[in-house]
DNA sequence: TCTAAACGTTGACCTTGGTTAAGATCGACA
DNA sequence: TGTCGATCTTAACCAAGGTCAACGTTTAGA
């Protein structure tokens, strides 16, 4: 990985924070200080279920899946693609055990944060505290939506929902995952799709 | 209703607070000067379907359930009592229109707080910021805990927890409104229980 | 390049919960 | 106190999705 390859990662953290918050020099030099740079192939782990994370990262290139073991079968739960965050949040948040794993999808490459360093940056620059309630308020906005969708909607809906608003699932996620991400098994988002086919 | 009753509203406020941040007296006197007291018959809207939610109440007494028309039936998803805040959440985050509205089970006294008089705080007093992030960050744990609930177990697994866990909304909640807080019809929620009582 | 594993689809059958309808009980209120 | 509405339960039937198994295709790795 090149130099410029990694000056690319920090200037998509630095343009993502600015979307959100003002944040100047002195903030951001704050945070770029605590930022390690890690690689990550693909099946590898971030998170581990059972175990507390401890750490939050951005994701500058490659693909993330979460996903908890039912019975002996790994149910997927979520995704996150590059110039998002990834973190197992409430084992982050709370210090307790990880519902899920986090495992990388494709091969990765992330700026990671520690807790303790994130709690600094909280303390010590008020735009990152800033920051840190925007997200966790945007974060709260796309679980409600999620939960009133799984509590309201027919997995046919879900589907077509997904087909809209994150047609990237369909691009890199193998089917039988998202067929798990959507409540369903992976015979049956085969035969949704095939019935949506022939409605056309 | 009395001046006495209405310091105990506040004093349960001003606990909530302190359990969460130091708040010092500036800033809760910041507080209190934003707080206005309305009270809410049984069946009275908080919030309504469609409508921008411009505010957030913290409830003294009585309990509230948020509800969605789906094919024109009432579907419950969710349950707020005394001590806890309530509000459209996400429509209030994000001025758009609520997805549920928010009406009174049992009459209810609140303290009502306005969107841009809680965003004055945040900006005045960096232990409401603080606050705010808390919060937030709390709403997410329970999200999460909901939708992989919804998304993993089965309406048993997640009847046999709220037992546990939510006792109270089998003391104050009509059990047809538990049932669809669940995901189920209200005739499959009377089967679970039978059947769960048969296995003793 | 070859081969085994992963993936997606289909069919047969099963289970769970939804739907509809009826009836019993309880409670608020005139 | 009587009545209507709300609530809960039960039963019969139905439909959607789960399970199990087989098969063809694609993909990844040796």
């Amino acid at each position: 990985m090149d130099k410029g390859t990694q000056t690319a990662g920090l200037e998509a953290l630095h343009k993502f924070l600015r979307q959100w918050v003002q944040i100047d020099d002195a903030a951001w030099e704050g945070f770029r200080e605590c930022l390690v740079r890690k690689t990550y192939k693909k099946k590898d782990l971030f998170v581990a279920e059972g175990r507390v994370c401890k750490e939050i990262a951005f994701i500058v290139a490659g693909s993330f899946r979460y996903y908890k073991i039912i019975d002996g079968i790994e149910v997927t739960t979520f995704f996150s693609f590059e110039n998002n965050w990834t973190s197992s949040y409430t084992s982050f948040l709370n210090k307790t055990p990880s519902f899920v794993s986090v495992e990388a999808m494709e091969d990765a490459e992330l700026l990671v944060l520690h807790y303790d360093d994130l709690q600094g940056l909280y303390k010590k620059f008020a735009a990152v505290g800033l920051f840190g309630r925007l997200m966790a308020e945007y974060l709260v906005t796309c679980l409600d939506e999620r939960m009133h969708s799984l509590l309201l909607k027919t997995p046919e809906q879900r589907y077509l929902k997904t087909l809209t608003d994150n047609s990237i699932y369909f691009e890199r996620v193998p089917q039988h995952y998202i067929a798990s991400y959507l409540g369903v098994a992976p015979e049956s988002l085969s035969r949704i799709r095939k019935r949506v086919m022939q409605r056309h």
